[in-house]
DNA sequence: TCTATGATTAAGATATACTTAACTATAAAG
DNA sequence: CTTTATAGTTAAGTATATCTTAATCATAGA
């Protein structure tokens, strides 16, 4: 059977896709850079072709009837799909302009504090930066950082490091007379919403001994920035990705108090359609996040082999 | 901005659509019924557009790209959707024969016996009935007769009857010496994979003060020609649509041993795309059922009129 | 080494789609 | 009630996109 009889003229469907949207030749004309007429002679052969009528004439503007209203989904449907299609194939129109959608966390805490260093490195990129929660479509966006498992379907992945957690608060809220566990339950617990969070708070827990006591949950912050800052003022403990603190911890802003560590089950990741990590501008992003990403796990090198006695708690 | 800006030539993506499927342009060219070089060519016009490789070529095979493959996801899925919408908005080719998708309890016992009379009333009309509980696509489908509650998506849908239940039995298995409440304890209930009927059961226990028994199945029946078989053949009780019973009842040889029905939640209804009812063929149909269908709702005003204890229960 | 296959390319042929211009019908303005 | 402006239709001619033909290339398989 020849393609022929499946399909109808193209142009003729995208032609009334316009029409049927606007509800005028008019209209789609215009949309289309062309005549009333040849619209009006499109809609016509497609009808022909069809065996149907798609639009009832009334002077001056046209409806659809129940079969070019049944259409018109699919051909709406269709086209939308073919432009999403292209638009996120077509060349790079913004070789010099980088767009990151990134997790607010990562984002606001790691990454802005580095951009500087990008922009030394690659000076004519412009570099766009929007904190964001949703995997975009990737239509205007090049690069998502994204916080998971690394699966995500239609795109590929790029691990950027192995995430862990750690219990964290100020040292002055910890003292070297009392039992520390004894101290840490009188400490007030500060929550977020993470994906993991509820999976941590209960082995924090049990390594306390509060098998039955519910978390003192007086401050919950999902802001990972004002996190941290109500760490540094005292306000509590929290359970904090190694990257989000290592610097605090190094410079003894902050404490772990507790020998102990998770391995999260979500870490981070480059994430966009695989032909975007071929792109000049995100190869050279990637190279530099992956070599700054490297003080990371330095960082976590040294703090395990400097606390030997540090180790791995799980569910 | 131009649609021309937002789609390139859509026969050249018609053209790598085929020749990303196949991975051959020899194969397209067949496909289209075009020459090789046309094929060549749409793709090289294609890719200057993007500005972007589709095709790896090799010596006598290509390979798609990253870029290739992303864009063919989206290019297969909208041509698929348009020749689906295209062949369900198409003039219908075989104006002669009706094709009638059917839920098989209602197609089994009660349409398929009526059918000469439909071939009486429409000779020429080629009838090919599916007995099926899936809503198809319609694509090779007519009409629909389906059991719901009435709304489905992107569908037009008209009530055939207002269904009732009611529990049947043989009448051999009531007499008129115990309490009936007492004999139907005793009686093996039937029962059926319906949509309803799990609310159904509920009510027939509660009006007979068996409030904590658990239903006494010995015996499922999912097939309702197979299910009035078992009941002719006094091997318990059941609630049945009136509808699939009513001419046993007629004749005497079930009857209804409860004064009590219920309001199924679900009618049959028949359903299609809206202009599918507008064909010849489709309108000749729901006549002929229309009218047929009277018997069932003149045998049910004659029953209850017969029967004035008889009275509806709910939930 | 030779042959056959599948893709490419240029040039010309053809079919498709577009513009122009004259026409229809009627809503809205005067 | 007449006039004007708007949206769509149609026919004829033109432009353009798309195809075919035919020559060419590269190489897998005989």
């Amino acid at each position: 059977m020849s393609s022929n009889r499946l399909l109808p003229s193209l142009k003729s469907l995208l032609a009334f896709r316009y029409a049927a949207q606007s509800l005028s030749f008019k209209a789609a004309a215009e949309h289309l850079y062309v005549t009333q007429a040849a619209i009006s002679q499109q809609i016509k052969t497609l009808e022909q072709a069809l065996g149907v009528e798609l639009f009832e004439r009334h002077t001056r503007q046209v409806t659809l009837t129940t079969e070019g209203a049944y259409l018109f989904d699919y051909a709406n449907k269709a086209f939308g799909l073919l432009e999403e299609g292209v638009k996120g194939v077509a060349e790079d129109s913004n070789p010099n302009t980088l767009v990151i959608s990134a997790v607010p966390s990562f984002s606001n805490r790691w990454l802005v504090p580095r951009l500087g260093g990008f922009r030394i490195q690659e000076p004519e990129i412009n570099l766009r930066l929007s904190p964001n929660s949703k995997l975009s479509t990737f239509l205007d966006t090049d690069l998502g950082v994204r916080l998971g498992e690394g699966v995500y379907k239609g795109l590929q992945s790029s691990l950027l490091f192995e995430e862990f957690l750690l219990p964290v608060c100020h040292p002055s809220l910890i003292n070297d007379k009392e039992p520390i566990k004894k101290q840490l339950a009188k400490i007030p617990v500060i929550t977020d919403t993470g994906p993991d969070m509820e999976h941590v708070w209960p082995i924090y827990q049990r390594f306390l001994d509060m098998y039955d006591m519910p978390i003192n949950t007086q401050l919950h912050i999902d802001d990972s920035t004002a996190l941290v800052e109500a760490l540094l003022s005292r306000q509590g403990i929290s359970m904090m990705r190694f990257s989000l603190v290592y610097e605090q911890i190094e410079k003894g802003q902050l404490v772990c108090p507790l020998p102990i560590y998770m391995k999260s089950r979500y870490d981070f990741y480059l994430v966009a359609p695989a032909h975007h990590f071929k792109r000049q501008k995100v190869m050279g992003f990637k190279r530099w996040i992956e070599n700054e990403v490297k003080s990371i796990d330095h960082s976590w090198q040294e703090y395990t082999s400097n606390n030997p006695d540090f180790k791995e708690v799980t569910v």
